[in-house]
DNA sequence: AGCTCATATGAACATTTGTTCATATATTTT
DNA sequence: AAAATATATGAACAAATGTTCATATGAGCT
């Protein structure tokens, strides 16, 4: 019943990786196929320096694969393991926000969305 | 185009909510089963204000879901598609790490590890 | 050889995030 | 009623993170 410190560490990178608007933009377009830096940097209008930096973040997690081309750099999805996570979170997100929606009617406020309190005022 | 921007947005707190060790010790112990907020805090050596923090972060993308009972607040995963996620995650995270492993064999601790490999810590 | 193109990386800075402490809210007990 | 218990939340500060700019590496071309 061992250490859980590095399973921990590991999930936390793998999660970091994908907690990111631009690394998601980066995936969702990886979703599609492999892309190399510059198709990406254009497809996103972002500079190539960062694009550079977010690829950096999502190798050092396996959560992205590489193949050289002569100068060129080629981007896909590592694995089956991180397609499905991805296409189970769209489906969560989209499911658990369609849930906030149909509460929002009632409160108005934003930010916190519902937070499953039936604790009503009394 | 659709605007993907709301997606984005979700996935990224849901990613970022799994992206913490703590957050990550906390959905850990409730793959287990449910639990309150004071066994939580017992089980993993921390303070009840900083698992309350955490457990808001949780709440607030839907990865777990709320009972109360009395002055009691019972914490669980939120769904099958989260429990999924987590254990994919867990089977992706192991993989990668063995393969990290299985190349630093050749690599001896001293050197740049591998070489423009995927092996990068920062 | 030089030059250009594609990508990677380091440093600096501004923003964000996690943790602690103090306090608020809600429920039960006395 | 007050006190005790369980949980939530706000403010403040240290640490981590994303972005930009500048530069480095490396491959193909003339």
């Amino acid at each position: 019943m061992g250490n859980k410190e590095p399973l921990l560490s590991e999930l936390e990178n793998f999660f970091q990786a994908l907690s990111d608007k631009t690394r998601l933009e980066i995936v969702l377009l990886l979703l599609e196929g492999e892309k190399n830096v510059q198709e990406l940097s254009a497809s996103l209008g972002k500079s190539q320096s960062l694009i550079s930096h977010h690829l950096a973040c999502l190798r050092n997690c396996g959560a992205v694969k590489v193949r050289k081309v002569g100068k060129f750099v080629y981007y896909s999805i590592a694995d089956d393991h991180v397609k499905d996570i991805l296409s189970r979170a769209i489906d969560h997100v989209s499911e658990y926000s369609k849930s906030i929606l149909s509460c929002e009617i009632v409160s108005q406020e934003k930010g916190q969305g519902v937070k499953a309190e039936q604790t009503e005022t009394r």
